[in-house]
RNA sequence: CGGGGCGUAGCGUAGUCCGGUCAUCGCGCCUGGUUUGGGACCAGGAGGUCGCAAGUUCGAAUCUUGCCGCCCCGACCA
């Protein structure tokens, strides 16, 4: 997979273009690094939010929005916190806009706010802030809310769905009487992510913690799930945090308790993003286009009827009628496009590079014979089935794919995945066979800053239930108890 | 903000060194016809401030200067 992502050689420079538009905004360089999702990248983004809505909510959590605009001031209440992301923050200094003398809109140097603005980055500012005056006692808790919105980070350098400047995503900030109970929430919900990315998306991934150095800013502990793309660099695909008593402590949020007594609650955060859409497009596609998982298809099967007269294709609609009745009874979402517009073969193409799982052509041939075509994506291959019991046969083959997809990319990341005992390993390693390299480390900061200054590999975390395992640092030769997982990273 | 590359129609591009029927080609788009089991073919057609501005010149896509923007690499990044 190249790294633009490229495919059919003409008017279509990228795959992201099905997906998103992000020259269209190009010429204001305000707005560099934001994205424009088109419909169809947006239906797969709602197909993931519905799943992960569905989870959330199987577990308790329940859906709340909060303001867009955080006052300056609720940041320079958490040090860490502010010190994370002061570099990335967009302001919002003025509310009015007037006529300049030349003609031109300036803005209204007279509508300075008093207190700056910040366009949120993360919301746990005001969201603590806001559950000062929600939580009273030990009955209020725990306190179990997720929300859907937009966040901005100024980064530097944006790339394309893994780091834009705007993105989607949820943050679930949940508060606990016990810091047990809280760390049980954050391990939950990490588990809730894991179970999403490998079962839906069909990307498996590593559980794990982060080192001090890769923690959030605020975060007592972070949590975090880790997928390996095709190109050997790994991707941070969710977190989990565990935030203490920080937050509460910064916001003044105190309970009473069973006791009687005054305490702080205990917190934690997570959260995922259209950064996922980028981990779902970099594990599965390939050279023709987008591969989707069925679970995650804005539609799972496209049917393309092949005629030669108005009259034959009128009969491929009435059995193709049937035929899709009865896959919907099933719960398959299926798409008929009998375009008069589309040749047969651009449309086989056009599906292909949308990435939907399976293909159904039917013609002359297949109405005298019973039969249809049937194409499945991930594999390309083609076989002529009976049309009676389809619908069957298609929820079976769905299923297949839904497992096939998701063994190919395990096996890939498999293939990617090595130890190493030495440094000179290591390297060599990072250098000439990208991916995970489990390697033992000395546990200190400034170990994991050197070995990032010099192979630019980061430590993607600590597995969760590493083996225990006697060895020695690979940089520094000092005594390791277990191995960690470096990678370079996006 | 540093280093490199680039900017010509909706998309992708040729031409720039060496100034002068150079605005090229492909895809896409529109019209008509024939087609339709893997991105059809034929014929006709529409579409351009050559990133912007100033300069040099009889003449600039081409040379000079400034600016703007995009991409890649770094710094940055839960």
């Amino acid at each position: 997979m190249s790294k633009e992502l490229s495919t059919r050689e003409e008017n279509y420079s990228n795959w992201y273009n099905e997906l998103v538009v992000k020259a269209d905004l190009a010429e204001h360089s305000a707005v560099k690094g934001c994205m424009v999702i088109k419909p169809y990248g947006y239906a797969i983004w709602e197909k993931m939010q519905q799943a992960l809505d569905k989870m959330f909510k199987d577990t308790g959590h329940v859906n709340a929005y909060f303001p867009l605009f955080i006052p300056k001031s609720f940041f320079s209440k958490e040090a860490s916190h502010v010190e994370g992301f002061a570099k990335e923050c967009a302001v919002v200094t003025h509310y009015r806009l007037k006529n300049g003398a030349d003609g031109s809109i300036v803005v209204d140097e007279t509508a300075k706010l008093d207190e700056e603005l910040i366009v949120r980055p993360t919301s746990e500012t005001i969201i603590w802030h806001t559950y000062k005056g929600w939580i009273q006692s030990y009955r209020d808790l725990p306190l179990l809310v997720n929300q859907w919105a937009n966040v901005v980070r100024w980064e530097m350098r944006t790339r394309l769905f893994l780091r834009t400047t705007e993105f989607l995503w949820q943050e679930g900030h949940t508060a606990h009487a016990t810091a047990k109970e809280a760390i049980a929430e954050t391990e939950q919900m990490l588990d809730v992510y894991a179970d999403f990315v490998e079962n839906y998306m069909a990307v498996p991934v590593v559980k794990g913690i982060k080192t001090p150095n890769e923690r959030f800013a605020g975060a007592i502990e972070t949590y975090c799930i880790e997928a390996l793309m095709q190109d050997g660099k790994a991707l941070q695909a969710g977190t989990s945090h565990f935030l203490g008593q920080n937050f509460a402590k910064a916001f003044d949020v105190k309970f009473a308790t069973k006791e009687g007594n005054q305490d702080y609650v205990w917190a934690t955060s997570w959260g995922v993003s259209t950064r996922l859409m980028g981990a779902l497009i970099m594990s599965h596609s390939d050279d023709k286009g987008l591969v989707l998982p069925p679970k995650l298809a804005p539609f799972q099967v496209v049917i393309v009827p092949i005629y030669k007269s108005e009259e034959q294709l009128e009969q491929i609609n009435a059995v193709v009628a049937k035929m899709k009745k009865a896959m919907e009874a099933k719960g398959i979402s299926v798409k008929y496009d009998n375009r008069d517009s589309q040749r047969p073969g651009w449309k086989f193409a056009e599906y292909e590079l949308k990435g939907v799982p399976v293909r159904i052509a039917i013609g002359g041939r297949d109405l005298e014979n019973g039969t249809v075509e049937v194409a499945r994506r991930d594999t390309m291959e083609k076989e002529t089935l009976q049309q009676a019991d389809l619908d069957s046969k298609i929820s079976h083959l769905l299923d297949q794919i839904q497992a096939n997809l998701y063994q190919k990319a395990l096996a890939a990341r498999e293939a990617k995945t090595f130890t190493a005992d030495n440094y000179e390993e290591f390297k060599k390693i990072l250098e000439e066979t990208p991916g995970f390299v489990s390697a033992h480390w000395d546990g200190t900061s400034e170990t994991e800053q050197k070995i990032k200054e010099e192979t630019k590999a980061t430590i993607r975390c600590i597995p969760l239930n590493n083996k225990k395992e006697e060895g020695k640092c690979v940089y520094s030769g000092k005594p390791s108890t277990q191995r960690v997982l470096f990678a370079k990273a996006y």
